[in-house]
RNA sequence: AGUGAUAUUUAAUUCAUCGCUGCACCGUAUGGUGGAGAGGAAAGUCCGGACAACGUAGAGUAACAUGCCAUCUAACGGAUGGAUUCUGAGAAGUCAGAAAUAGAAAGUGCCACAGAGAUUAGACUUCCUUAAUCAUUGUUAUGAUUGAGGUAAAGGUGAAAACGUGAGGUAAGAGCUCACGACUUGAUUAGGUAACUUAUCAUGCAGGUAAACCUCAUGUGUUGAAAUGUCACGUAUAUCUCAGUAUCCUCGGAUAAAUCGCUACUCGUGAGAUCAAAUGUAUGUUUGGCUGAGAAGGGUAGACAGCUCGAAUUUACUCGGAAUGAGUGAAUCUAGAUAAAUGAUGAAUAAUCACUUAUGGUGAUAACAGAAUCCGGCUUAUGAAAUAUCAUACUUU
């Protein structure tokens, strides 16, 4: 039985590692949500891990209830399908993931959810084709 | 009953599944169980404190803030009560509301439009005196025109024109003088903790504006938890377990000492806690601190402390004219995250609104808003509901 878990080792919390994701990471679009990403080599000590942060902008909202609101709906999606497309067992190298939240209304789940759904899709591919 | 205004309170509830962050217990490679987990404003960061670091002889300047009185308070620019002035209602007693409410008699500035004149005030029309010229059936007079003065009483303007009424006075007038009244300042009397009020006497005649500059009085050291402290790339903080914390006397020293360092061991040498409280007499026991060893555990994406038991919350009684006030007793422990937890989905019930075949059904809505060291206030935002007061109360005539 698959477990939907979200713990605070999945979470992407160093600032030096997010500004790198910047700089050097790859990027795909879908509405509503711009995804970065980059693969690193793993050292034979740490198990590969799979590593996820949010972030909405607070230009386009200014009241933080919405801007928890919507990080909340990105992770509940992420928590539910992540395992399906990128489960533990099968990750060979560990993978920095970063969501930007882009519409400028508040989106219902269901359409998180399939943008996300895409992006762990185009993920999976691309992961193989590397190794 | 309804409507409106003001104030206060609440800020829909329950169940199921999946998930997040601390805490406690069990287990010890992962985990399991239990219980806890956002507001009235968590917001704005506008005041006042606690706490911390740095600074600090004393005095002054500048800057900023405050500005009737008393009480409350840790403190306040907050609250409560009172005073004064103004506004509204009323026949009156009174009632309601508002007030940056020290100083305009230290000085400077400003006062639109209108108006002759807006502050060393002012002469447009009137009123009065006078000179020249002209006119007249008025001739030491009257009228007209022009010039030189006087006048603040009348007109008109304005938010505001240097006090009101009456008398004297004068060419005409004028607080120019007098009486009464209003007002300013000062002294005394009575009441009040005080602001202030009452009465008497003296004094004098002063436009408004200090939310214009300014003057006076009082207060303020600076920076904020991103403060600050401890430790660290073989070990910190915290937790658990074990051992030690002794003896003598001349009371300041001596001896001893778990153990540790210097090379694994020995010698040698050096270091080495040796305190406090409670109980009480078996010179002991318990708790904390300190010293040392071990275990477990976390860990560079630094860790830990600060960090949540506090001017705390709830409740009962007492004091007080009142307060968000004070005192006493009882009960309770109630978030502690750090790229940021407190969520998602489904169902049911209740509320409001709309529609309808109407005490039922269907559909929609559910505000403002998210802890970041902690408290006391202020300000602003807020769907809906409930409660209280007033509008519309009382007394006298």
């Amino acid at each position: 039985m698959k477990r939907y878990t979200l713990g605070k080792e999945q979470k992407l919390k160093s600032p030096e590692a997010i500004s790198e994701l910047f700089r050097g990471g790859h990027s795909l679009y879908k509405y509503p949500l711009k995804l970065k990403w980059s693969l690193t080599d793993n050292q034979e000590k740490t198990t590969p891990q799979s590593k996820f942060g949010v972030t909405v902008p607070k230009r386009r909202f200014k009241s933080a209830v919405k801007r928890n609101r919507i990080k909340r709906l990105i992770r509940e999606a992420y928590r539910l399908n992540r395992p399906e497309y990128i489960p533990n067992d099968k990750l060979n190298c560990s993978i920095q993931l970063l969501f930007m939240y882009i519409a400028d209304q508040e989106e219902s789940l269901e359409t998180i959810t399939k943008s996300i759904q895409w992006h762990l899709q185009q993920l999976q591919t691309k992961s193989c084709n590397e190794e």
